[in-house]
RNA sequence: GGAGAGGUACCCGAGUGGCCAAAGGGAGCAGACUGUAAAUCUGCCGGCGAAGCCUUCGGAGGUUCGAAUCCUCCCCUCUCCA
């Protein structure tokens, strides 16, 4: 761990930084030890790689000696928070909230050491359902101008499609979260999206009113790639934190293909990688530039799911796509295997039986089996348009039999496209 | 509570009795070009199949030879008024 190394000035340098309540103040405060905070919405049973980026400014506070807590909204997560957002969230039972913050605790524990409470796991439930009503308006609410809350920008979006008032209430329960932070664990700082600004000052106003304490907020960019779309969380699929929602092969190749102009953002962000090494890649291009995508993808690979893993991904897509070459001075702080080992090498495997494959399954229907396609209509499809290979070869027909003839010592290796990639084994 | 507008495929959004599996755009997928990138161009983009069938236009009924389009009831959203 770097000495005296402002961790303020870390997250400036790395990109973290979009809005700071009072940078002066806070990079002073960032001296000592602090305790700091911030909130993940158990919207869903995983975190997807748009959390990453609070994550790791969490990992990089508790690097600098700082307490980061994390705060599961299973309360607010009940009312849903209508910032920047177009239309209402649907609203979770609380079976559904439970379950997901548990999972949310096991994969926040890869990223933070919440060892000898070095960093905590709370869950905001724990004092928003027992609130009661009248109390909270007349302690909490008659801090809050409802003038205030009109002008302000995050809710603009909404008044065009409409805003309820348990949504119209979010900001308070998140205000009032901040102040539970601050009067029992001494929280002082509050991080979060740029789209979190409105209520993470909110939060700051009310302390102050209530104790005269100062707080501090800072608020992340909302990042997008270069060419605009939302990090890791598209309708059509997002790219989760999850083991079991995106196989670790999957999520490797999702850094793999960073686009050029995002790689030392990227790298900058996502990874421990120190920044004099990264500054180095703003200069390169084409091949080298490559090779960092491989490093980038091999870094945040191992910090999600494990150095393992991670070494297995980058084994599996040097066996498709071929072999990169990764110059020993390139980003040389990352233990990214420079040469390639030839077992362990990972990729989606179905293990079918052997006589189901000696009389041969149509390829249309193999593909849209194993998951490569969507449907036989999208196999047939994906097959007639030369989008599909079998063992690196182009299948011509869509009803080409694959069948064990096909068989090579690593069993059938089909293919959707340049990047789908599965594999199909006998048993016995 | 009253008046009005509206709910169409992943999203936006045309379509107001047959030519509608439903225009257009976006997203997505594939091919070409490349560097497992971006941009660009081309094709695809409900399902099953072979060129015909099945299931879709908030839900349930009804009218009709025939409905996303007409009628009835219900659900939901928004706007204005109270």
């Amino acid at each position: 761990m770097p000495e005296r190394e402002n961790v303020f000035d870390v997250l400036t340098l790395r990109g973290f930084v979009a809005q700071a309540t009072d940078p002066e103040e806070i990079r002073q405060r960032l001296e000592k030890p602090l305790t700091c905070y911030i909130g993940f919405d158990p919207t869903a049973d995983s975190l997807h790689v748009g959390s990453l980026l609070p994550i790791m400014a969490l990992a990089h506070m508790q690097r600098h000696g700082h307490r980061p807590l994390m705060l599961v909204g299973g309360g607010t997560g009940m009312v849903g928070d209508p910032s920047g957002k177009t239309e209402m969230r649907k609203l979770l039972s609380l079976e559904e909230i439970a379950t997901n913050s548990q999972a949310l605790k096991t994969q926040l524990s890869r990223f933070v050491d919440f060892e000898g409470g070095r960093a905590l796991l709370l869950n905001n439930a724990d004092w928003l359902l027992e609130l009661r009503y009248i109390e909270f308006l007349r302690d909490i609410g008659r801090h809050f101008s409802v003038n205030r809350m009109l002008a302000a920008e995050s809710y603009k979006l909404r008044f065009e499609t409409g805003l309820n008032f348990v949504e119209f209430n979010y900001q308070l329960l998140q205000a009032y979260d901040f102040l539970y932070l601050s009067e029992h664990y001494d929280c002082i700082l509050q991080m979060g999206g740029n789209d979190q600004w409105g209520n993470i000052v909110a939060g700051i106003d009310l302390i102050r009113r209530k104790g005269g304490k100062s707080s501090y907020g800072i608020t992340f960019p909302l990042l997008t790639t270069a060419s605009g779309a939302k990090m890791g969380k598209t309708a059509a699929g997002a790219v989760w934190l999850s083991a079991a929602k995106t196989s670790p092969f999957d999520f490797y190749q999702y850094w793999v293909n960073t686009e050029d102009q995002d790689v030392v953002r990227f790298l900058r962000l996502y990874t421990f990688l120190p920044l004099a090494e990264i500054a180095v890649v703003e200069s390169l291009a084409g091949q080298d530039l490559n090779a960092c995508k491989t490093i980038l993808a091999f870094e945040v690979t191992a910090l999600t799911h494990g150095f393992e893993a991670a070494v297995a991904a980058f084994e599996g897509a040097s066996q498709i796509f071929g072999q990169r070459h990764l110059p020993a001075d390139l980003l040389p702080s990352s233990p990214v295997p420079r040469r390639i080992g030839d077992d362990g090498a990972v990729i989606p495997t179905t293990v079918m039986s052997c006589q189901r494959l000696e009389s041969g399954i149509p390829a249309f229907e193999l593909f849209a089996e194993i998951g490569l396609c969507n449907s036989k209509s999208a196999a047939r499809r994906l097959i007639q348009q030369g989008g599909a290979y079998a063992n690196q070869e182009r299948i011509q027909a869509f009803d080409e039999m694959i069948g064990s003839d096909f068989l090579t010592a690593d069993g059938i290796v089909l293919r959707a496209g340049k990047k789908k990639v599965h594999r199909i084994r006998i048993e016995g």
